[in-house]
DNA sequence: TTGTGTTTTATTGCCTCC
DNA sequence: GGAGGCAATAAAACACAA
């Protein structure tokens, strides 16, 4: 076990008057109100809590380090309870304590020390797996533009035929009927031109505002620290983001799913689905 | 050795819950 | 109102390059 030596300051534990018990050594500055510097000058550290209350020492001892680091072996201990159940309950405060030689309050400091740092790696977690699955959805996104870059060239070229052949056939044997070309620019524009838009935010669902011509990403990181409560077991406050919950599409698939639609999707669903042209992908990522 | 960036320990203030 | 949680922050301790 380290043999450091503590600086506390006993003003700062809620009225906690915390008196060092384990087998580090002490200082007390048992005062409230005083800079560090100052109390360092004015309390220096005791060897042993016996020493607690002995004004000589203040003479004899100078302040050296006033924070202590836990020993590995303490930390180990932490880590292992952490890793079991990450809050604490007063008695396995108390237990824990009493078992490495600390204070509970330092237990308790510790454990709010680890949450906030465990937060903070989630959160960096929860940002590469959104990354990643933007990455996917932009490439799959961008080979769905030429793949309908080309399918517009086919039917402009089909169109060129079929006026051609209008052409050489004599109107008579045509049987009254009229051929009329396929429409491209104008008419088939809005189903051509797939601009991705959000899926859910035009017609029966959701709200959310997306880049034009940016594809839009749903993901769900299973231990996303986000609290599902608060963001309805979605990835959390990210712009442009949205989870299953709000947008109200709860049909049971995972979020990893990527959506993407096309601007038309909603209000020529119907129209799309005669010509068989609307298209809605699910890229399972 | 020193300057600098990172990590760890601790404090403070505010908020929520009972 | 007290206890406990969290965010923000301070500051010591540490790591490491120059």
């Amino acid at each position: 076990m380290e043999s450091g030596r503590i600086f506390f300051d006993a003003s700062a534990s809620r009225g906690n008057n915390m008196l060092f018990l384990g087998n580090t050594e002490l200082a007390f500055r048992g005062r409230s109100m005083m800079s560090m510097e100052e109390a360092s000058k004015r309390r220096p550290f005791f060897t042993s809590p016996d020493e607690l209350y002995d004004e000589e020492y203040y003479d004899k001892q100078s302040p050296e380090k006033k924070k202590h680091r836990l020993s590995s072996e303490q930390v180990h201990l932490l880590e292992k309870n952490f890793e079991e159940e990450n809050k604490l309950e007063p008695e396995r405060k108390t237990q824990l304590a009493k078992k490495l030689g600390l204070q509970p309050r330092q237990v308790a400091v510790w454990f709010q020390n680890r949450r906030a740092r465990w937060k903070t790696k989630q959160l960096e977690r929860d940002y590469d797996v959104l990354k990643s699955s933007y990455d996917t959805l932009l490439s799959s996104y961008d080979s769905i533009m030429k793949e309908n870059e080309k399918l517009k060239s086919e039917v402009v070229s089909l169109n060129e035929k079929l006026q051609v052949q209008a052409k050489e056939v004599p109107e008579e044997t045509l049987c009254d009927k009229k051929v009329d070309p396929l429409p491209v620019d104008e008419d088939m524009a809005p189903i051509f031109s797939t601009r991705v838009e959000d899926h859910l935010s035009s017609g029966s669902v959701g709200s959310a505002v997306v880049d034009e011509g940016s594809p839009q990403v749903v993901v769900d990181s299973v231990d996303s620290y986000f609290p599902a409560d608060n963001y309805g077991g979605c990835m959390g406050p990210v712009e442009r983001v949205q989870s299953e919950q709000e947008d109200g599409s709860d049909d049971g698939r995972s979020y990893l799913d990527v959506f993407v639609a096309s601007e038309t999707e909603n209000q020529n669903h119907e129209e799309g689905e005669a010509l068989g042209w609307w298209t809605n992908m699910y890229y399972v990522g």
